[in-house]
Order: structure tokens, then C-alpha cells, then sequence
DNA sequence: ATAAACATACATTTTTGAATGTATATTACT
DNA sequence: AGTAATATACATTCAAAAATGTATGTTTAT
């Protein structure tokens, strides 16, 4: 009984997004048939090549409907002209720790995109799709440890390179409490280690002056040892 | 014109692992067929069954080449009981960056665990096998740490924070390296960030003593605000 | 001679894309 | 306001391709 209302047929949209996440985590993005799809939608195939061109598609806009709003709450807004822009950073940070540690909805997306998927073909958008965000957010940590730098505190490494530290902290942090979410606390244990890095990156003039505090780490091989 | 001598059939096998590699990374492993496999490597799906039961098998059996020998040079190998473990600790991570920024079959072997397999029905043995390797990995990470400990510096976290954090900075780093391997120097950038961090994780005994460094990054959150 | 090491052929299953059917909202017209 | 016309929102059906697993054939080392 087709023709629904234009409402409806955006429900039915919105239905077919939902079982295509809850299907693609159980099976996989290519191990997953389309009539699977449809039927945890609780219609038909012709419903899912009415609303989208197939597979990739369908893919493509439910990574749209998840990640959208994702980027623009935390790498947009915010108001980072404020006072205390390291612990501003710090939030921020924090704030993907503890969100990822709650939201159910954003675990299993973000486990699609890092667990079930293949980056090749018409897929390997998805690659580009996180190198955009991790761009992204390598600009607003940048941004703000240059804001840090501006007061009474020095960053003890070039800020391009700091902020590739503390972002590849957090995504490996994710990444491991995703393979095993009983291994270990992600908010505690992550914002704890946030909290480490951070204070080796933005020492006090005081301390830079006086040379680091690295115990006695035999400096980067140059070419041979 | 089959019934080569043995040697030639172990070296069928191992041209099938070879073939099987280049092809998982191109078209990823549910994406591939055995068809393509067998004709990378010269033969016909017949030799494929024949030294294997099916694509599982055949896959782990590639991992098994590829990981077997990499655990056991890094995990179990090495004088940890020498001086300096903190320097020693340093050593191994930037030995990880510097293997994986210049062994290419490494490079693909990874791509494939990594971005060219969905963790799913019985291909989710990759994860168990990236969870025992991870583990083995914060152990010795964690004993190092330890011995660090004992002479000059204080550890600022508790060992296995402190080791999770490392192996979660090590880890993004390469991931994020693999995205894009163009975006930086893995190596360069890698190893400053780990002498960062162990900076911050092992601190000499009159840091401690006078309270920790941090540039006043508010406390976590306990449960509220 | 026998079994290993493949190649070849075949039947089955699965999925896809498209084609077609159809009932109902919506719209244009009066 | 009522009604025909049309586009919408699906369901159903079908043909074709592709991959898998197996069964069987063939050659050669031992």
C-alpha cells in the first residue's frame, strides 16, 4: 500500500538509515545484502532503491546524518577566544572522551566507519571523509595551543607537531577502547592522559629556559647511530 | 601439470600468501575473490583449496606470516633488565615507528588489518589477534615503566595508565600515518611525541615532591559539573 | 602404483539492477 | 468543493552475473 504522506515517506527514509546502521554493525558494510537492510526496515528492497541509488549511497548518507552535526558542534563552535585557552583545549579533548564514552549511537557509527567497512572502491570515500575531520581537528588543537602560548606558557614542541601528538593521543585512545570497551575507562584513563601530555607540551618559560625536564632521552638518531 | 616436488608446492603456498596480500589490499578481503587470487598468483582456484579450506583460512594464515615473527622481535626479545630502561622503553616505540614508516610489506599487512577488513562473523579473529598483541604490547610497556621507576623519576600515573597512554599514543600515530602517509613524518614526528609524553609520565622524584606541572587544567569531572 | 598437487567442470546459491505493477497523495481544473 | 490527472512511494518479479563449494580429471614425484 504505497503512497504514503511526504512525512511518512521521510520516516520510512529515517527507518531504512536506522536498520542500515544496526545491519552494517552485524554484518559488515559489504557482507550485508540490501534485502537484509530492507527487511530490518521492515519493507522491501524496492523501498531502499527508491530513497537511494544502492549500497554506497545508502552508506554515504547515513555517515552524512551522523557525522554532520558531530563536526560542527565541536570543531566549529566554540568560543575560543576566551581566557584559559589550555584548559579550553583540555575540554574540548575531554569532551570527545566522555561523549564517545556515552553516546551509543555515535559508538556504533564510529564502529561501522573504523570496524566494518573495506576503504576501497566507491567505499574508500569514507577515508577522505576522516581525513577531513582529522584536518580539521588538527586546526582547532593548533589554533588553540598557539592561543595557550600567548600567556605564560611555551609549547616545547613546534605546534603543527604538538597538535598531531595530542590528536593521534585521542584517536589511539578511541581506537583501542572501541577494539575492547571493558579494557579500560576511556573518559578516566584518557582525560588523565590528556591531561600528562598536555603539561609536557606547554611548559613554563621558567622551564623551558632551564631546559626540558626529559630524562635523559638519547636525542633522535639523526642518520646512523 | 600438477605433483611439483614439495618445495615447489611450499613455494605455490607461499606465492598464494603473496598473491593473496596484494590483492586483499587492492580490492579488500570481502571484495576480493579467490578467482583473483589464484590468477595473481599465476594459478587456478584449484591450488587456492587445495592449500587452504576457503578465504578465512587463507587469511589468517596470511596474518599468521605477517604477525608471528613481528611479535616475537619486539615482545619477547630484548634485555629489559639493562640500565636505563626509561631510555630503553623510548627505544622500542621509535623502533615501532621507524619499522612501520620504512617496511613496506609491513605498511600493507597493516593496511589490510586495518582498512581492508570488516571485524566481523569469522573474520573477527583479526580483532582477538589485535587485542592479544595489544596486550602483550602494555605489558611490556608497563614493566618497563616499572624499572624506569626504581632509579631517579617517579612515575606521575598509575604504570598501566601510564603504559595505555603510550600504546594509545604509538597506535593513533600509526593509524593516523596510514591514512595519509603523506601528512607527515611518522617517524620524526612519532618519536618527539613520545619523548614528550614519557617526559610527563616519568618526572624526577623533586617534581613530585613540589606537585605536578600542569599548566592548571581543572580537575576531571567526578560525576558532576 | 599410489597419492600428492594441482586443473577443469559443474551445480547451487546469492545478490544485484532494472522492469513493471499499483494504490494512494497531491495538484490542477472547474 | 468535487473530480480527473499525475506523480509519488513503494511492492513484486525477473534476468543476468558472480562467487562458492564440490566433484572429478590429470600429471608427476616417490
Amino acid at each position: 500500500m504505497p503512497r504514503r504522506t511526504k512525512e511518512e515517506a521521510q520516516q520510512t527514509r529515517h527507518d531504512l538509515l536506522d536498520a542500515a546502521e544496526r545491519v552494517f554493525e552485524a554484518r559488515g558494510v559489504a557482507g550485508a545484502s540490501l534485502q537484509e537492510v530492507a527487511q530490518a526496515a521492515g519493507v522491501t528492497r524496492g523501498a531502499v532503491y527508491w530513497h537511494f541509488e544502492g549500497k554506497v549511497e545508502l552508506f554515504n548518507a547515513l555517515m552524512d546524518r551522523a557525522t554532520l552535526p558531530f563536526e560542527q558542534s565541536w570543531l566549529v563552535g566554540g568560543p575560543d577566544h576566551a581566557a584559559d585557552p589550555a584548559g579550553r583545549l583540555r575540554a574540548v579533548l575531554c569532551d570527545i572522551l566522555r561523549q564517545t564514552a556515552h553516546d551509543t549511537r555515535l559508538q556504533r557509527v564510529l564502529r561501522i566507519a573504523t570496524q566494518r567497512v573495506e576503504y576501497v572502491g566507491e567505499l574508500d570515500g569514507i577515508r577522505q571523509r576522516r581525513l577531513v575531520v582529522c584536518d580539521q581537528a588538527l586546526r582547532r588543537i593548533e589554533k588553540l595551543l598557539r592561543l595557550a602560548a600567548t600567556g605564560p606558557l611555551r609549547p616545547a614542541l613546534p605546534p603543527r607537531v604538538a597538535a598531531r601528538a595530542l590528536h593521534a593521543l585521542v584517536d589511539g585512545l578511541i581506537d583501542n577502547w572501541m577494539l575492547d570497551p571493558t579494557a579500560f575507562d576511556l573518559e578516566r584513563v584518557g582525560c588523565a592522559a590528556v591531561d600528562r601530555l598536555l603539561a609536557a607540551l606547554l611548559v613554563p618559560v621558567a622551564a623551558v629556559a632551564a631546559g626540558s625536564m626529559v630524562p635523559a632521552p638519547r636525542p633522535a638518531a639523526r642518520r646512523r647511530g
